[in-house]
DNA sequence: GCCGTTATTTAGACTTGTCTAAACTATTTT
DNA sequence: AAAATAGTTTAGACAAGTCTAAATAACGGC
């Protein structure tokens, strides 16, 4: 009854990771994500309805009810911290692990998954910045906003990278940024939106308005 | 081409567990083994049969093929490495780790099982004394042979437990044994078979014949 | 060397998860 | 408001993997 096969939890997941903030996710969205097609994810909310995970209004887009929420959230919270095994362990770099972890979090085993927590010390986040949920679903609360929304001046603090793309991670890896550092604007360009940030040693550098608006930040850092 | 579902695996695994020194694996077996039927069992030898990782003589049989092996080989690495992670990572024990390995062991990631293999610092012996294939195949070798066929007198090493099953693992962490001890062989009571055996400090301690006969030990250690 | 037992295979069915093509609904455009 | 478009559902099909029941083959005993 309690455990899901591998393709009902790719779907949960995939509603979870859709549905902000109340919206409900879409058959094309989800579909989009799971690359398979809209009416092979009709008949897997039907199925997921049954178990009480999803509500499903036809046309309408489905939603997760708190048992399905409580679900996507372990399935998030294994796959974050496997994410971190490898990076931090394993030594993967942080655009290599994706895959890898897709798999791992499928793996069934309460105690496997407490005991790895507490190996790698109860991270709060994972390698990419985004938060671990804890083993009751919990997620460490933080407010965040775009780097790209902020002023010529501001010093913040890079927090996260709100898209795992492996080109996007390996820009930055290239330009030499990392979660945790401090960045300062230095300016703004009017004609395409791009940054001129400093950070660590070494001159300036420029990002374009699509990576700034990726690149999640806290509030200015103390200097 | 070179991916195989996880039924496919499960069954190659089986017939390369039940395949001692040639004799090919019989239906009966495989599928008690995967806890399915015989019926079942046929199907799936012939879809192994027409990828080329299975001989299979109708009525008589299965056997690995050279390719087959090889792929046997590789999972019975991926578990291995798993359930020594498990053991000497995460605190689990011996007895603990076979079904979360028999999941773990699925995942494909070449540099996964290679990195692990690294932060393990490249074991040769799993938990339970079992040889671990290198990354091209290779068993390192060692000959070892049942307690019970030990003579009274002898002083030897632990090498392995035959069978994994978790009450046999229970009882021997019951009486303290571990792999790698020495032990003497006190006495053999003629009536039944069982060994009285010496070993760390403490008293003697009775095991049964059927007990030594799943205790694999070494050539006589040197006192 | 025949007979009964046991194992294996075949045949037909079912479930899961997917697809394509066609019918349908909602939304956007004019 | 009707038509065009974009997305959704239904219907029917298929492959993988499993099952049961019936047919068939191998083997051990007498």
């Amino acid at each position: 009854m309690g455990t899901l096969t591998r393709s009902e939890e790719d779907h949960i997941k995939a509603i979870y990771g859709l549905q902000h903030a109340g919206t409900s996710a879409f058959n094309k969205d989800i579909a989009d994500r799971l690359n398979t097609k809209a009416s092979s994810v009709t008949d897997m909310l039907k199925r997921l309805a049954e178990k009480g995970l999803v509500k499903h209004a036809p046309y309408y887009g489905a939603s997760l009810t708190a048992k399905g929420r409580r679900h996507a959230l372990m399935l998030v919270r294994k796959h974050r911290l496997w994410e971190t095994f490898l990076v931090q362990r394993l030594g993967f770099g942080w655009d290599e692990v994706h895959t890898v972890a897709e798999q791992l979090e499928h793996v069934s085993s309460e105690k496997l998954i407490e005991r790895l927590d507490e190996y790698l010390d109860h991270p709060a986040y994972d390698p990419h910045g985004d938060p671990i949920p804890d083993r009751s679903g919990q997620l460490p609360q933080r407010t965040t906003r775009p780097l790209a929304d902020c002023a010529v001046g501001d010093r913040v603090r890079l927090a996260a990278v709100s898209d795992t793309n492996d080109s996007l991670l390996q820009l930055l890896d290239a330009k030499g940024l990392a979660i945790g550092m401090v960045l300062e604007v230095v300016a703004r360009e009017p004609f395409d939106g791009s940054l001129e940030l400093r950070y660590g040693k070494g001159p300036t550098c420029a990002i374009s308005a699509l990576v700034a608006g990726h690149l999640l930040i806290e509030q200015p850092a103390r200097p």
